[in-house]
DNA sequence: GTATATTGTGAATTAGAATTCACATAGTCT
DNA sequence: AGACTATGTGAATTCTAATTCACAATATAC
């Protein structure tokens, strides 16, 4: 007899779609509530055919992080794109990253969850590497408006880095846990422009 | 035959000490790998054990954050007991707030877990209160610098607050993630004047 | 078109962990 | 001391979820 099946998918292929599917659920759900039952379920796969694609629901969680690096990567590039003002670069990264976040939380639950911790540290490292990546092309951009004048010398590029995710991180997190009652974007609005006048060469 | 047994202890003590080996244990490995079984081990019992203290380990968790919430309390109590000084009250309250993330790294580990998503939405507004009721003293302290002059006018206290939390949170998150290799401390020591200066009235 | 490799299926296995329960022991009250 | 209640024990139960495996269907190479 022959059997119904889903349409063949060269590996490459379900594996994007694997991982843009988990993220999607750890959106929604968590990543505590992320099963590989329910990934293979959304794409209309059986559970164990995720074993085709993946050694393990470990290296599918690697390939969610892969995910949001790329996104993240491709907001820097963007914002660039846009203008070469320094700070203005900032700005707008700052609004594209309100954006991403509000559009998926599922990358602060992915990125602040135990959940990714799995006994071996390359997990951590991963994503501390990631972040660091982030946060090196901001200190990029801050570097580039000191040399400009625009933005004082006397602060390093790497703490105004980390004070930049400062002003949305907390944020984030208030909105997540007030079910979106916290308005992480009138917050920024608001921290922005003093965040700017901080860091701004007089 | 008589078993030999642990000291029994009234119900009232041992929820403390329970709620205390849990937050000790996910300092140490995360709340996903926490237990019932751990935590009754942890204190010498035997995992069912826990049943006569609490109806489940929900309600065992809950006790954690009351104990995290007992601590925040603390801490700014303690600051404004040692000086009537609202900047300063700030800079006292950001320290104590490093040494007591990094002498357990349990807070955060509990506060951003997804973990402690039930399903009921209970536990994340729990969260989400402990932390606004955390921010609302600090903006009450940035309040009081408003009134005394030391503090812009223009400034929403809330948003300042919001930002203060910003000083920290990303930082202890990178701390967290580099197993200790980004040092929290001195980006603390080097955010706060910037952040002291943009809120300064001139 | 046929052989071969790749991908999908369904059932079974395994493991970890929460929870329940009948029984045992220790405090406490009189 | 006797009785009652609170706390601790150990075994059994149940559930969820990851993972494996033999087999089936599909794609790809020749």
């Amino acid at each position: 007899m022959k059997k119904l099946q889903i349409e063949k998918l060269q590996s490459e292929v379900r594996q994007e779609q694997l991982a843009r599917a988990a993220l999607a659920l750890i959106a929604a759900d968590g990543l505590k509530k992320l099963s590989v039952a329910r990934v293979a379920q959304r794409v209309g796969l059986v559970p164990s055919a995720i074993y085709r694609h993946f050694a393990g629901k470990n290296e599918l969680l690697d390939a969610v992080l892969e995910v949001i690096r790329e996104q993240l990567h491709a907001n820097v590039a963007a914002v660039s794109d846009q203008t070469r003002d320094p700070m203005e670069r900032l700005e707008l990264l700052l609004m594209a990253h309100v954006r991403l976040i509000r559009e998926n939380q599922g990358f602060q639950r992915v990125i602040f969850s135990d959940e990714l911790d799995n006994g071996l540290p390359d997990r951590k490292v991963r994503v501390y590497t990631m972040i660091s990546g982030y946060l090196k092309r901001v200190a990029g951009i801050v570097a580039e408006g000191q040399l400009s004048g625009s933005i004082r010398k006397d602060i390093d590029p790497d703490t105004v880095s980390v004070m930049f995710l400062g002003l949305i991180q907390p944020a984030a997190i208030l909105w997540h846990m007030s079910a979106g009652k916290f308005d992480i974007t009138r917050h920024v609005n608001k921290a922005w422009p003093v965040f700017r006048a901080a860091i701004t060469a007089q």
